[in-house]
DNA sequence: AGCCGCATGTGAACGCAGGCACAAAATAGC
DNA sequence: GCTATTTTGTGCCTGCGTTCACATGCGGCT
Protein backbone atom coordinates (compact mmCIF):
# COMPACT_ATOMS: atom_id res chain seq x y z
CA UNK A 1 0.00 0.00 0.00
CA UNK A 2 2.68 2.58 -1.17
CA UNK A 3 0.47 5.71 -1.14
CA UNK A 4 2.72 7.58 -3.34
CA UNK A 5 0.64 10.44 -4.77
CA UNK A 6 3.16 12.42 -5.89
CA UNK A 7 5.39 10.21 -9.04
CA UNK A 8 6.13 13.24 -12.19
CA UNK A 9 4.32 12.80 -15.12
CA UNK A 10 7.41 12.70 -16.58
CA UNK A 11 8.65 9.69 -14.78
CA UNK A 12 5.83 7.54 -15.90
CA UNK A 13 7.29 6.64 -19.05
CA UNK A 14 10.32 5.97 -18.15
CA UNK A 15 9.29 3.24 -14.83
CA UNK A 16 7.68 1.55 -18.01
CA UNK A 17 10.92 1.50 -19.71
CA UNK A 18 12.68 0.72 -16.42
CA UNK A 19 10.52 -2.42 -16.15
CA UNK A 20 11.06 -3.65 -19.61
CA UNK A 21 15.09 -3.32 -19.44
CA UNK A 22 14.85 -5.60 -16.00
CA UNK A 23 12.58 -8.50 -17.95
CA UNK A 24 15.46 -8.23 -20.79
CA UNK A 25 18.29 -8.60 -17.81
CA UNK A 26 16.19 -11.10 -15.72
CA UNK A 27 16.23 -13.37 -19.28
CA UNK A 28 20.23 -12.86 -19.54
CA UNK A 29 20.25 -14.56 -15.81
CA UNK A 30 21.15 -11.11 -14.29
CA UNK A 31 19.72 -10.80 -10.37
CA UNK A 32 20.92 -7.28 -9.04
CA UNK A 33 21.38 -4.27 -11.48
CA UNK A 34 22.91 -1.09 -10.27
CA UNK A 35 21.37 2.24 -11.01
CA UNK A 36 24.86 2.97 -13.56
CA UNK A 37 24.15 -0.19 -15.17
CA UNK A 38 20.58 0.40 -15.96
CA UNK A 39 21.24 3.85 -17.05
CA UNK A 40 23.35 2.70 -19.82
CA UNK A 41 21.05 0.24 -20.78
CA UNK A 42 17.90 2.46 -20.61
CA UNK A 43 20.13 5.53 -21.91
CA UNK A 44 18.80 7.59 -18.59
CA UNK A 45 20.54 9.66 -16.60
CA UNK A 46 21.75 7.85 -13.55
CA UNK A 47 20.93 10.26 -10.88
CA UNK A 48 17.49 10.51 -12.70
CA UNK A 49 17.33 6.88 -12.55
CA UNK A 50 17.87 6.89 -9.20
CA UNK A 51 15.78 9.80 -8.42
CA UNK A 52 12.31 7.37 -10.21
CA UNK A 53 12.79 4.68 -8.47
CA UNK A 54 12.58 6.37 -5.15
CA UNK A 55 9.19 7.62 -6.47
CA UNK A 56 7.79 4.60 -5.82
CA UNK A 57 9.72 4.01 -2.14
CA UNK A 58 11.37 0.85 -3.54
CA UNK A 59 14.99 -0.01 -1.75
CA UNK A 60 18.06 -0.65 -3.52
CA UNK A 61 21.08 -1.46 -1.34
CA UNK A 62 23.76 1.11 -0.89
CA UNK A 63 27.03 0.01 -1.67
CA UNK A 64 25.17 -3.27 -3.88
CA UNK A 65 22.56 -2.26 -6.31
CA UNK A 66 18.90 -3.51 -6.91
CA UNK A 67 17.38 -6.80 -6.59
CA UNK A 68 15.66 -7.32 -10.39
CA UNK A 69 12.68 -9.52 -8.82
CA UNK A 70 10.94 -7.18 -6.46
CA UNK A 71 12.01 -3.98 -8.44
CA UNK A 72 10.24 -5.02 -11.05
CA UNK A 73 7.16 -6.22 -8.81
CA UNK A 74 7.65 -3.23 -7.50
CA UNK A 75 7.24 -1.36 -10.70
CA UNK A 76 4.50 -3.55 -11.38
CA UNK A 77 2.55 -2.92 -9.00
CA UNK A 78 2.76 1.32 -9.36
CA UNK A 79 1.98 1.24 -12.85
CA UNK A 80 -1.34 -0.96 -12.05
CA UNK A 81 -0.21 -4.21 -14.07
CA UNK A 82 -1.05 -6.62 -11.36
CA UNK A 83 -4.42 -6.46 -12.33
CA UNK A 84 -4.71 -7.59 -15.73
CA UNK A 85 -6.62 -4.92 -17.57
CA UNK A 86 -8.93 -4.86 -20.17
CA UNK A 87 -9.01 -3.03 -23.16
CA UNK A 88 -11.73 -2.44 -25.75
CA UNK A 89 -10.24 -1.56 -29.34
CA UNK A 90 -12.89 0.74 -31.63
CA UNK A 91 -12.09 0.91 -35.38
CA UNK A 92 -10.68 -2.40 -36.82
CA UNK A 93 -9.16 -1.03 -39.76
CA UNK A 94 -5.54 -1.14 -41.22
CA UNK A 95 -4.55 0.18 -37.45
CA UNK A 96 -6.85 -1.67 -35.83
CA UNK A 97 -5.81 -5.32 -36.98
CA UNK A 98 -1.98 -4.35 -36.41
CA UNK A 99 -2.84 -3.53 -32.89
CA UNK A 100 -4.97 -7.07 -32.26
CA UNK A 101 -1.88 -8.72 -33.54
CA UNK A 102 0.55 -6.98 -31.37
CA UNK A 103 1.93 -9.22 -28.84
CA UNK A 104 3.49 -6.62 -26.57
CA UNK A 105 0.05 -6.24 -25.05
CA UNK A 106 -0.33 -9.45 -23.75
CA UNK A 107 3.44 -9.63 -22.45
CA UNK A 108 2.30 -6.63 -20.33
CA UNK A 109 -0.76 -7.96 -18.81
CA UNK A 110 -3.15 -6.02 -21.25
CA UNK A 111 -6.02 -8.17 -23.10
CA UNK A 112 -7.57 -7.15 -26.24
CA UNK A 113 -10.97 -8.08 -25.23
CA UNK A 114 -13.86 -6.34 -26.71
CA UNK A 115 -13.26 -5.58 -30.31
CA UNK A 116 -16.03 -2.46 -32.30
CA UNK A 117 -16.58 -1.16 -36.01
CA UNK A 118 -19.16 0.01 -38.02
CA UNK A 119 -18.54 -1.66 -40.82
CA UNK A 120 -21.49 -4.65 -41.44
CA UNK A 121 -18.68 -7.00 -43.14
CA UNK A 122 -16.52 -7.08 -40.31
CA UNK A 123 -19.13 -6.93 -37.06
CA UNK A 124 -19.64 -10.54 -36.45
CA UNK A 125 -16.42 -11.70 -37.48
CA UNK A 126 -13.85 -13.14 -35.26
CA UNK A 127 -10.31 -11.26 -35.73
CA UNK A 128 -7.93 -12.92 -33.02
CA UNK A 129 -10.53 -14.58 -31.38
CA UNK A 130 -12.60 -11.82 -30.75
CA UNK A 131 -15.55 -11.40 -32.44
CA UNK A 132 -16.22 -7.81 -33.83
CA UNK A 133 -18.79 -5.46 -32.22
CA UNK A 134 -21.32 -3.13 -33.78
CA UNK A 135 -20.10 -0.20 -32.20
CA UNK A 136 -23.57 0.95 -30.48
CA UNK A 137 -23.28 -1.74 -28.45
CA UNK A 138 -20.17 -0.16 -26.78
CA UNK A 139 -22.38 1.07 -23.74
CA UNK A 140 -23.35 -2.30 -23.56
CA UNK A 141 -20.48 -4.84 -24.02
CA UNK A 142 -17.63 -2.81 -22.22
CA UNK A 143 -19.41 -2.87 -18.61
CA UNK A 144 -20.26 -6.23 -19.18
CA UNK A 145 -16.16 -7.64 -19.75
CA UNK A 146 -14.85 -4.98 -17.27
CA UNK A 147 -13.12 -3.05 -19.69
CA UNK A 148 -10.75 0.03 -18.17
CA UNK A 149 -9.29 1.11 -21.65
CA UNK A 150 -10.56 2.50 -24.40
CA UNK A 151 -8.50 2.39 -27.89
CA UNK A 152 -10.04 5.03 -30.43
CA UNK A 153 -7.98 3.49 -33.92
CA UNK A 154 -11.06 4.99 -36.33
CA UNK A 155 -11.55 7.17 -39.08
CA UNK A 156 -10.87 11.24 -37.62
CA UNK A 157 -14.29 12.07 -38.33
CA UNK A 158 -15.84 8.94 -36.11
CA UNK A 159 -13.34 8.96 -33.24
CA UNK A 160 -15.36 11.38 -31.31
CA UNK A 161 -18.80 9.29 -31.32
CA UNK A 162 -16.22 6.32 -30.61
CA UNK A 163 -14.84 8.31 -27.37
CA UNK A 164 -18.44 9.57 -26.71
CA UNK A 165 -19.43 6.19 -26.35
CA UNK A 166 -16.51 4.41 -24.56
CA UNK A 167 -17.15 7.54 -21.75
CA UNK A 168 -20.58 6.82 -21.61
CA UNK A 169 -19.39 2.78 -21.18
CA UNK A 170 -17.70 3.97 -18.16
CA UNK A 171 -14.41 3.85 -19.79
CA UNK A 172 -11.87 6.63 -18.07
CA UNK A 173 -8.48 6.31 -19.87
CA UNK A 174 -8.61 6.62 -23.59
CA UNK A 175 -5.67 6.03 -26.03
CA UNK A 176 -5.87 7.49 -29.10
CA UNK A 177 -4.52 7.50 -32.47
CA UNK A 178 -7.02 9.28 -34.44
CA UNK A 179 -5.72 12.84 -35.71
CA UNK A 180 -8.50 14.42 -33.27
CA UNK A 181 -8.53 16.41 -30.64
CA UNK A 182 -11.04 14.54 -28.27
CA UNK A 183 -13.82 16.35 -26.17
CA UNK A 184 -14.21 14.79 -22.92
CA UNK A 185 -15.00 15.21 -19.31
CA UNK A 186 -12.37 16.25 -16.65
CA UNK A 187 -12.28 12.83 -15.04
CA UNK A 188 -11.36 11.58 -18.15
CA UNK A 189 -7.78 10.71 -19.54
CA UNK A 190 -6.90 10.63 -23.05
CA UNK A 191 -2.98 9.88 -24.57
CA UNK A 192 -2.80 10.87 -27.77
CA UNK A 193 -0.26 8.62 -30.89
CA UNK A 194 0.19 10.38 -33.63
CA UNK A 195 2.39 9.40 -36.32
CA UNK A 196 1.94 12.18 -38.44
CA UNK A 197 2.89 14.55 -36.01
CA UNK A 198 6.18 12.49 -35.11
CA UNK A 199 7.03 12.63 -38.30
CA UNK A 200 6.40 15.96 -38.41
CA UNK A 201 8.72 15.92 -35.95
CA UNK A 202 11.58 14.41 -37.59
CA UNK A 203 11.21 16.42 -40.60
CA UNK A 204 11.82 19.39 -38.45
CA UNK A 205 14.93 17.97 -37.20
CA UNK A 206 16.32 16.98 -40.55
CA UNK A 207 15.39 20.44 -41.52
CA UNK A 208 18.00 21.90 -38.65
CA UNK A 209 21.02 19.57 -39.38
CA UNK A 210 21.85 19.57 -42.81
CA UNK A 211 19.41 22.49 -44.71
CA UNK A 212 19.42 21.84 -48.12
CA UNK A 213 21.85 18.74 -48.50
CA UNK A 214 20.82 15.52 -49.54
CA UNK A 215 21.35 12.70 -47.64
CA UNK A 216 25.29 11.13 -47.77
CA UNK A 217 26.68 7.87 -47.22
CA UNK A 218 28.65 8.01 -44.52
CA UNK A 219 31.76 5.14 -45.50
CA UNK A 220 32.11 2.54 -42.54
CA UNK B 1 15.14 32.37 -44.12
CA UNK B 2 13.82 32.68 -40.83
CA UNK B 3 17.37 31.14 -39.08
CA UNK B 4 15.03 30.72 -36.17
CA UNK B 5 17.38 27.72 -33.97
CA UNK B 6 15.43 28.32 -30.45
CA UNK B 7 12.01 26.65 -31.34
CA UNK B 8 11.64 24.96 -27.88
CA UNK B 9 11.53 20.95 -28.16
CA UNK B 10 7.61 20.96 -26.45
CA UNK B 11 6.43 23.65 -29.31
CA UNK B 12 6.75 21.31 -32.02
CA UNK B 13 3.92 19.04 -31.81
CA UNK B 14 1.86 21.87 -31.05
CA UNK B 15 2.95 23.21 -34.31
CA UNK B 16 2.31 20.21 -36.30
CA UNK B 17 -1.83 20.47 -34.32
CA UNK B 18 -2.04 24.12 -35.56
CA UNK B 19 -1.34 23.13 -39.10
CA UNK B 20 -3.66 20.51 -38.90
CA UNK B 21 -6.51 22.45 -37.34
CA UNK B 22 -5.96 25.56 -39.61
CA UNK B 23 -6.77 23.06 -42.76
CA UNK B 24 -9.54 21.86 -41.43
CA UNK B 25 -10.72 25.70 -40.81
CA UNK B 26 -9.81 26.25 -44.47
CA UNK B 27 -11.60 23.50 -45.76
CA UNK B 28 -15.08 24.85 -43.96
CA UNK B 29 -14.11 28.44 -45.67
CA UNK B 30 -12.64 30.63 -43.18
CA UNK B 31 -9.36 32.67 -44.33
CA UNK B 32 -8.00 34.54 -40.45
CA UNK B 33 -8.56 33.00 -37.22
CA UNK B 34 -7.69 34.83 -34.12
CA UNK B 35 -5.62 33.31 -31.27
CA UNK B 36 -8.35 32.60 -28.89
CA UNK B 37 -10.31 30.95 -31.65
CA UNK B 38 -7.22 28.45 -32.45
CA UNK B 39 -6.56 28.07 -29.24
CA UNK B 40 -9.97 26.87 -28.11
CA UNK B 41 -10.06 24.40 -31.20
CA UNK B 42 -6.43 22.51 -30.32
CA UNK B 43 -7.30 23.11 -26.47
CA UNK B 44 -4.05 24.84 -26.14
CA UNK B 45 -4.12 27.92 -23.65
CA UNK B 46 -4.15 30.88 -26.01
CA UNK B 47 -1.26 32.34 -24.80
CA UNK B 48 1.37 29.99 -25.35
CA UNK B 49 -0.48 29.44 -28.92
CA UNK B 50 0.85 33.17 -29.90
CA UNK B 51 3.92 32.40 -27.73
CA UNK B 52 4.54 29.48 -30.47
CA UNK B 53 3.91 31.55 -33.61
CA UNK B 54 6.05 34.20 -32.51
CA UNK B 55 8.65 31.36 -32.57
CA UNK B 56 8.27 30.67 -36.22
CA UNK B 57 8.41 34.78 -37.03
CA UNK B 58 5.19 34.59 -37.78
CA UNK B 59 3.10 37.64 -38.18
CA UNK B 60 0.01 38.32 -36.94
CA UNK B 61 -2.16 41.24 -37.68
CA UNK B 62 -2.88 42.62 -33.84
CA UNK B 63 -6.61 43.64 -33.61
CA UNK B 64 -7.50 41.46 -36.37
CA UNK B 65 -5.88 38.07 -36.13
CA UNK B 66 -4.07 35.65 -38.51
CA UNK B 67 -4.32 35.41 -42.12
CA UNK B 68 -4.87 31.44 -42.47
CA UNK B 69 -2.88 30.92 -45.65
CA UNK B 70 0.45 32.21 -44.92
CA UNK B 71 0.62 31.19 -41.83
CA UNK B 72 -0.23 27.45 -43.17
CA UNK B 73 3.07 28.33 -45.30
CA UNK B 74 4.58 29.66 -42.52
CA UNK B 75 4.33 26.75 -40.35
CA UNK B 76 5.09 23.95 -43.29
CA UNK B 77 8.46 26.13 -43.82
CA UNK B 78 9.38 25.90 -40.44
CA UNK B 79 8.87 21.78 -40.19
CA UNK B 80 10.56 21.15 -43.43
CA UNK B 81 7.61 20.11 -45.06
CA UNK B 82 7.89 22.40 -48.54
CA UNK B 83 10.40 19.61 -49.39
CA UNK B 84 8.43 16.31 -49.83
CA UNK B 85 10.22 14.34 -47.62
CA UNK B 86 11.15 10.79 -48.49
CA UNK B 87 10.78 7.72 -46.15
CA UNK B 88 11.76 4.56 -45.94
CA UNK B 89 10.03 1.46 -43.85
CA UNK B 90 11.85 -1.25 -42.59
CA UNK B 91 9.57 -4.10 -41.15
CA UNK B 92 6.67 -5.52 -43.64
CA UNK B 93 4.77 -6.86 -40.70
CA UNK B 94 1.24 -6.27 -39.07
CA UNK B 95 2.27 -2.94 -38.03
CA UNK B 96 4.13 -2.21 -41.26
CA UNK B 97 1.03 -3.14 -43.42
CA UNK B 98 -1.20 -0.79 -41.45
CA UNK B 99 1.54 2.26 -41.59
CA UNK B 100 1.95 1.64 -45.88
CA UNK B 101 -2.00 2.29 -46.04
CA UNK B 102 -1.61 4.87 -43.50
CA UNK B 103 -3.38 7.93 -45.46
CA UNK B 104 -1.97 10.87 -43.19
CA UNK B 105 1.29 10.39 -44.09
CA UNK B 106 0.58 11.47 -48.03
CA UNK B 107 -1.21 14.00 -46.83
CA UNK B 108 1.09 15.84 -44.99
CA UNK B 109 3.80 15.58 -47.74
CA UNK B 110 5.80 12.38 -46.39
CA UNK B 111 6.12 10.01 -49.19
CA UNK B 112 6.82 6.43 -48.33
CA UNK B 113 9.38 5.62 -51.12
CA UNK B 114 10.88 2.15 -49.95
CA UNK B 115 9.82 -0.99 -47.97
CA UNK B 116 12.49 -3.04 -46.42
CA UNK B 117 12.21 -6.56 -44.57
CA UNK B 118 14.20 -10.00 -44.36
CA UNK B 119 11.24 -12.17 -44.93
CA UNK B 120 11.98 -14.02 -48.57
CA UNK B 121 7.82 -14.68 -48.69
CA UNK B 122 7.88 -10.41 -49.00
CA UNK B 123 10.97 -9.49 -50.95
CA UNK B 124 9.97 -8.83 -54.59
CA UNK B 125 6.36 -8.61 -53.32
CA UNK B 126 4.37 -4.97 -54.23
CA UNK B 127 2.64 -3.19 -51.51
CA UNK B 128 0.86 -0.03 -51.96
CA UNK B 129 2.97 -0.12 -55.26
CA UNK B 130 6.08 -0.10 -53.70
CA UNK B 131 8.13 -3.43 -53.96
CA UNK B 132 9.46 -5.08 -50.69
CA UNK B 133 13.25 -4.90 -51.01
CA UNK B 134 15.67 -7.03 -48.94
CA UNK B 135 16.78 -5.52 -45.42
CA UNK B 136 20.48 -5.93 -46.56
CA UNK B 137 20.13 -3.46 -49.24
CA UNK B 138 19.11 -0.35 -47.38
CA UNK B 139 22.57 1.53 -48.01
CA UNK B 140 22.44 0.86 -51.75
CA UNK B 141 18.57 1.80 -52.00
CA UNK B 142 18.16 4.76 -49.69
CA UNK B 143 20.39 6.97 -50.92
CA UNK B 144 19.14 6.52 -54.55
CA UNK B 145 15.67 7.46 -53.66
CA UNK B 146 16.98 10.54 -51.31
CA UNK B 147 15.23 8.71 -48.48
CA UNK B 148 15.66 11.60 -45.62
CA UNK B 149 13.51 9.80 -43.07
CA UNK B 150 13.66 5.92 -41.32
CA UNK B 151 11.03 4.20 -40.02
CA UNK B 152 11.82 0.87 -37.91
CA UNK B 153 8.76 -1.30 -37.59
CA UNK B 154 10.51 -4.89 -36.90
CA UNK B 155 10.45 -7.40 -34.09
CA UNK B 156 12.15 -5.90 -30.94
CA UNK B 157 15.48 -8.35 -31.89
CA UNK B 158 16.09 -7.20 -35.47
CA UNK B 159 15.33 -2.57 -34.72
CA UNK B 160 18.97 -2.51 -33.96
CA UNK B 161 20.76 -3.98 -37.00
CA UNK B 162 17.82 -2.06 -39.14
CA UNK B 163 18.25 1.22 -37.37
CA UNK B 164 22.38 0.46 -37.96
CA UNK B 165 22.03 0.10 -41.74
CA UNK B 166 19.31 3.11 -41.88
CA UNK B 167 22.48 5.07 -40.36
CA UNK B 168 24.87 3.57 -42.57
CA UNK B 169 22.63 4.61 -45.52
CA UNK B 170 22.82 8.74 -44.45
CA UNK B 171 19.63 8.43 -42.72
CA UNK B 172 19.38 11.08 -39.48
CA UNK B 173 15.79 10.75 -38.38
CA UNK B 174 14.62 7.69 -37.51
CA UNK B 175 11.14 7.03 -36.02
CA UNK B 176 11.04 3.97 -33.81
CA UNK B 177 8.17 1.41 -32.83
CA UNK B 178 10.21 -1.57 -31.71
CA UNK B 179 10.53 -1.74 -28.25
CA UNK B 180 14.10 -1.02 -27.82
CA UNK B 181 16.34 1.61 -27.10
CA UNK B 182 18.46 1.97 -30.13
CA UNK B 183 21.81 3.06 -29.90
CA UNK B 184 22.70 5.87 -32.43
CA UNK B 185 25.44 8.02 -33.27
CA UNK B 186 24.72 11.66 -31.52
CA UNK B 187 23.73 13.03 -34.72
CA UNK B 188 21.18 11.02 -35.38
CA UNK B 189 17.86 11.83 -33.83
CA UNK B 190 15.74 9.04 -32.71
CA UNK B 191 12.01 9.31 -31.63
CA UNK B 192 9.87 7.07 -30.07
CA UNK B 193 6.18 5.38 -30.04
CA UNK B 194 5.60 2.51 -27.79
CA UNK B 195 2.39 1.42 -27.68
CA UNK B 196 2.60 -0.60 -24.88
CA UNK B 197 4.42 2.35 -22.58
CA UNK B 198 0.82 4.36 -23.73
CA UNK B 199 -1.17 1.53 -22.25
CA UNK B 200 0.71 1.11 -19.14
CA UNK B 201 0.71 5.08 -18.20
CA UNK B 202 -2.67 5.03 -19.05
CA UNK B 203 -2.96 1.87 -16.20
CA UNK B 204 -1.31 4.17 -13.97
CA UNK B 205 -3.99 6.55 -13.68
CA UNK B 206 -6.28 3.92 -14.20
CA UNK B 207 -5.13 2.56 -10.79
CA UNK B 208 -5.06 6.02 -8.70
CA UNK B 209 -8.38 7.47 -10.75
CA UNK B 210 -10.34 4.44 -8.40
CA UNK B 211 -8.07 2.65 -6.87
CA UNK B 212 -9.68 -0.99 -6.57
CA UNK B 213 -13.19 -0.30 -8.26
CA UNK B 214 -14.77 -1.95 -11.63
CA UNK B 215 -15.89 0.49 -13.54
CA UNK B 216 -19.40 1.35 -13.39
CA UNK B 217 -21.53 2.02 -16.31
CA UNK B 218 -22.38 6.11 -15.91
CA UNK B 219 -26.27 6.74 -16.43
CA UNK B 220 -27.08 9.08 -19.68
C1' DA C 1 34.76 -6.83 15.30
C1' DG C 2 36.08 -2.68 13.12
C1' DC C 3 37.29 -0.14 9.05
C1' DC C 4 37.14 0.83 4.10
C1' DG C 5 34.99 1.37 -0.20
C1' DC C 6 31.10 1.70 -2.99
C1' DA C 7 26.43 2.61 -4.65
C1' DT C 8 22.16 4.55 -3.13
C1' DG C 9 19.21 8.35 -1.91
C1' DT C 10 18.52 13.27 -1.75
C1' DG C 11 19.39 18.42 -0.95
C1' DA C 12 20.18 22.28 -3.78
C1' DA C 13 20.90 24.79 -7.94
C1' DC C 14 19.83 25.34 -12.61
C1' DG C 15 17.18 25.65 -16.81
C1' DC C 16 13.07 25.22 -19.41
C1' DA C 17 8.25 25.59 -20.15
C1' DG C 18 3.72 27.57 -18.98
C1' DG C 19 0.60 31.33 -17.74
C1' DC C 20 -0.70 35.92 -16.36
C1' DA C 21 -1.11 40.43 -17.51
C1' DC C 22 0.16 44.39 -19.95
C1' DA C 23 2.11 47.22 -23.60
C1' DA C 24 2.21 47.84 -28.60
C1' DA C 25 -0.03 48.18 -32.90
C1' DA C 26 -3.57 48.35 -36.25
C1' DT C 27 -8.23 49.01 -37.63
C1' DA C 28 -12.76 51.20 -37.32
C1' DG C 29 -15.56 54.94 -36.07
C1' DC C 30 -16.43 59.81 -35.15
C1' DG D 1 -7.08 63.35 -37.87
C1' DC D 2 -7.85 61.55 -33.38
C1' DT D 3 -9.63 58.19 -30.23
C1' DA D 4 -11.41 53.83 -28.79
C1' DT D 5 -11.38 48.92 -29.33
C1' DT D 6 -9.53 44.71 -30.27
C1' DT D 7 -6.02 41.33 -30.58
C1' DT D 8 -1.24 40.40 -31.02
C1' DG D 9 3.42 39.96 -29.04
C1' DT D 10 6.08 39.52 -24.88
C1' DG D 11 8.28 40.52 -20.10
C1' DC D 12 8.06 38.48 -15.77
C1' DC D 13 7.03 35.17 -12.51
C1' DT D 14 6.01 30.63 -10.97
C1' DG D 15 6.53 25.71 -10.94
C1' DC D 16 8.35 21.42 -12.59
C1' DG D 17 11.90 18.50 -14.13
C1' DT D 18 16.82 17.56 -14.57
C1' DT D 19 21.42 17.51 -13.00
C1' DC D 20 25.25 17.83 -9.88
C1' DA D 21 27.34 16.66 -5.88
C1' DC D 22 27.54 14.85 -1.44
C1' DA D 23 26.10 12.66 2.76
C1' DT D 24 24.33 8.20 4.19
C1' DG D 25 24.38 3.57 5.02
C1' DC D 26 25.49 -1.23 3.91
C1' DG D 27 28.51 -5.15 2.70
C1' DG D 28 33.09 -7.07 2.41
C1' DC D 29 37.81 -7.56 3.90
C1' DT D 30 41.28 -8.12 7.27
Amino acid sequence: MTRERSIPEAALPRLALYLRVLGELTENGAERVSSDELASATGVNSAKLRKDLSYIGSNGTRGVGYEIAPLMHALEGTLGLTQNRSVALVGIGNLGHALVGYSGFAERGFRISALFDVDPDLVGIPIGGIVVEHTRRIPEVCPERGVTIGVVATPGQAAQGACDLLVDAGVRCILNFAPVVLQVPSEVDVRKVDLAVELQILSFHASQHGPGTLPRVVNR
